[in-house]
RNA sequence: GGGUCGUUAACUCAGUCGGUAGAGUAUCUGCCUUUUAAGCAGAGAGUCGCGCGUUCAAGUCGCGCACGACCCA
C-alpha cells in the first residue's frame, strides 16, 4: 500500500520518533529576533576560538542546507531570506535531551536557533546554539549539494525547490522585483499615475494576437483576456489623466518559446503632449539607470555578449538600418515593387494584399533585428504595420514610432499616438478587412474607443516595455522561464494514463 | 507544425557487442566535540518515462505515445 520510496519512509519514521520525544514538528511559537544578515557584520572583530559565554544571545530561524555531524557535536548551515550562517551544535552546550532530538534533524528542516556568535578555527563566523527549536520538519530530501538542481523541467515545475537550492534563481527573482519596484519609482517620481484597466475585455485590442476567450455566465457574454491594455490607457488620456502607466499581465494565446509565455508582464505608459522623441529619451534613461541600480554597471554581459547600456543610444530609421545593417541598396528602398521582389527573393512569404511597408518590416526582421546588439532605437515604421500610431506629418507612409532592440531582441515599442478618430476608424476597418478571415485574432472594431477619440484625446506618446525580456537582459537569463516564477508547462502525466478527452462519468466535465 | 537530442536510485550521472543494474551525493547503522563537497567502516535503495513489437533474452534494437531542451517555421 505504501509505494513511497525508502527515503520518504525514513523521514516519516524520524518525524514520528521526534514527535514521540514530545517535539512539536510544526511549532508556530518561535519568533526569530534577528535576520541572519544582521549578524554578519557583528562578528568582524571576533577572534577565532575566543568564545565568551557572556556574549549576547541572538535568535534566528531558517532552513538547514547542510549538516556535518560528529558524535557529540555538529555544524550546519542555515539560510533565511537574508543570508546564510553556520550553526555549531555541541552536546555539552545544548544538553543531552536537546541533542537527542537534534540527532533526528535533517537537511531541509526549518529550525529556530538561539545562541552566541563566535569564530571557528578556520575563521568562519558561526552561532553556537544554546537552544534548538523545530519549526517545520521536512519529509522530502533536497537535491544533491554539489551539483544542485540542474534539471530545468524540475526547476520550473517545482520552483520552490529551485529557490531553496539555487542561489542564482533567488538572485534573479530578487532582481526582477527590484526592477519592477524601481520602474514604478521612476515613473511615480515623474508624475505618472499607476492605474488598473480591465484584464477581461469584450473586444481584445491594442495589439495583434490571438486572445484567450472566457465566458461571463450571468451576462451570457464572451470576454477576452487582454492582449494589451493600450486602448483603455488612452481612454484615460481622453478622461484628462495626462501621465498614466500600468504594469501587469497580458495574455496571448500563442506558442511557447524561450521568449514567449502565454501570460507575460508588460509596462505601458502614456504621456500627453509628448512625442516619441521624448519617450526615447525617457527609455534610455530608465533602462540604463535600472541596470546601474540592479547590477551596479551599465556595461553588462548577456549570454557571453558584451552590451553597453550607457546613453546615448543609437537611433536609426528603418530605412537607414536596412541599408547600413541589412546591406540593402538605397535604390531598392525607394521603389515599392523592388522591395516586394527582394522580400520574395529572400524567401519571405507575403500575403496578397501586403504592401512595401509590410515587406520592409519583414526584411528588417530577417536581416537587421538580430544584429542590433547594443541598444538601438529604430524609427519611421511604415504606416502599414502601425495601426495605432500617428502618421508622420511630412510623410504619411511612415509613422512617428520606434522600437527598441537590445541583443537582437525587441524590448520596447512606442509611438506618438493617433488621436484623429476618423483616421483611426479607417485604419481599424482596413485592419479588419485584412484579417477578416482569421477568426482567432478576433478582429472587431472597438466602437467605444473610436467614440472616446471623438471626444478628443490630447496629443500624446505611449510605450510598451516587455518586463520579462528586460529582466532576462538584466539578469543574463537565457529563457523567459528563468524570470517567471511559475512558467506555463504542460501538465505532468508521470505514472498516469494521459487525460482522456471524453469522460462522461466525471461530474466536473462541461 | 517539422527536425535533432534527452528521460536510468531522492539529486548529479555512467551503463561496452542485446546476456542478473553501477558510481558519487543524499539516506540508514557504527566510530568520531572546530567541520565546511568533514572523515573512516558497513548497509539499504530502481516500474531503466509509458506502451507495443523483434528476440531464447531488451536499459540497450524497431515503432508509437508523453514530457522536456535546442534548432527551424
Amino acid at each position: 500500500m505504501n509505494k513511497d520510496n525508502q527515503i520518504l519512509k525514513q523521514r516519516r519514521e524520524k518525524a514520528e520518533a521526534l514527535a514521540a520525544l514530545g517535539v512539536n514538528l510544526y511549532s508556530n511559537s518561535f519568533k526569530p529576533a534577528n535576520a541572519i544578515k544582521d549578524l554578519l557584520p557583528k562578528g568582524k572583530h571576533l577572534a577565532p576560538e575566543a568564545f565568551d559565554e557572556t556574549r549576547f544571545t541572538y535568535t534566528i530561524a531558517g532552513r538547514i542546507l547542510s549538516m556535518r555531524k560528529f558524535g557529540k557535536a555538529a555544524f550546519c548551515h542555515i539560510v533565511d531570506s537574508s543570508a546564510r550562517i553556520q550553526v555549531y551544535v555541541k552536546m555539552d552546550t545544548v544538553g543531552d535531551e536537546q541533542y537527542a532530538a537534534f540527532k533526528k534533524w535533517d537537511i531541509g528542516d526549518i529550525v529556530g536557533i538561539a545562541g552566541k556568535l563566535f569564530k571557528t578555527q578556520t575563521g568562519e563566523l558561526s552561532v553556537q546554539a544554546d537552544t534548538l527549536t523545530m519549526i517545520s520538519k521536512s519529509l522530502r530530501p533536497l537535491p544533491e549539494k554539489w551539483h544542485g538542481l540542474t534539471d530545468v523541467e524540475t526547476r520550473y515545475r517545482q520552483r520552490y525547490v529551485d529557490l531553496i537550492v539555487t542561489p542564482e534563481a533567488r538572485e534573479t527573482f530578487r532582481k526582477r522585483v527590484e526592477i519592477i519596484r524601481l520602474t514604478r519609482e521612476y515613473l511615480n517620481n515623474r508624475g505618472f499615475m499607476e492605474v488598473e484597466t480591465p484584464m477581461m475585455q469584450p473586444v481584445p485590442g491594442g495589439a495583434t494576437a490571438k486572445p484567450f476567450k472566457t465566458h461571463h455566465k450571468a451576462l451570457d457574454m464572451d470576454l477576452y483576456l487582454r492582449i494589451a491594455p493600450e486602448l483603455y490607457l488612452k481612454r484615460l488620456l481622453v478622461g484628462g489623466f495626462e501621465k498614466v502607466f500600468e504594469i501587469n499581465r497580458n495574455f496571448r494565446n500563442e506558442g511557447l518559446s524561450t521568449r514567449h509565455n502565454p501570460e507575460f508582464t508588460m509596462l505601458e505608459f502614456y504621456q500627453a503632449y509628448a512625442t516619441y522623441h521624448d519617450l526615447m529619451d525617457l527609455t534610455e534613461e530608465l533602462i540604463s539607470w535600472l541596470s546601474q541600480e540592479v547590477n551596479g554597471t551599465m556595461e553588462i554581459e548577456y549570454q557571453g555578449t558584451k552590451v553597453n547600456l550607457a546613453p546615448p543610444w543609437n537611433r536609426l530609421t528603418m530605412d537607414e538600418a536596412l541599408v547600413s545593417v541589412g546591406g540593402i541598396s538605397p535604390e531598392v528602398l525607394t521603389d515599392p515593387s523592388k522591395i516586394l521582389d527582394l522580400a520574395r527573393e529572400k524567401g519571405i512569404k507575403l500575403e496578397e494584399q501586403a504592401g512595401p511597408g509590410k515587406a520592409k518590416t519583414e526584411l528588417f526582421e530577417l536581416l537587421v533585428e538580430e544584429r542590433l546588439i547594443n541598444p538601438t532605437f529604430i524609427t519611421s515604421y511604415p504606416t502599414e504595420v502601425s495601426p495605432l500610431a500617428r502618421k508622420n506629418e511630412e510623410n504619411p507612409e511612415i509613422t512617428d514610432r520606434f522600437e527598441l532592440f537590445i541583443t537582437g531582441r525587441e524590448i520596447a515599442n512606442a509611438f506618438s499616438e493617433l488621436n484623429d478618430p476618423i483616421d483611426q476608424r479607417q485604419r481599424f476597418v482596413k485592419q479588419i478587412e485584412e484579417r477578416g478571415d482569421d477568426e482567432e485574432v478576433h478582429p472587431v472594431l472597438d466602437e467605444d474607443y473610436v467614440r472616446a477619440l471623438e471626444y478628443g484625446m490630447p496629443s500624446a506618446a505611449g510605450e510598451g516595455i516587455g518586463i520579462d525580456r528586460l529582466v532576462m537582459l538584466l539578469t543574463d537569463s537565457p529563457s523567459i522561464r528563468d524570470v517567471i516564477l511559475f512558467p506555463h508547462l504542460k501538465p505532468e502525466t508521470k505514472g498516469q494514463e494521459p487525460e482522456k478527452k471524453h469522460n462522461p462519468g466525471c461530474p466536473c466535465s462541461r
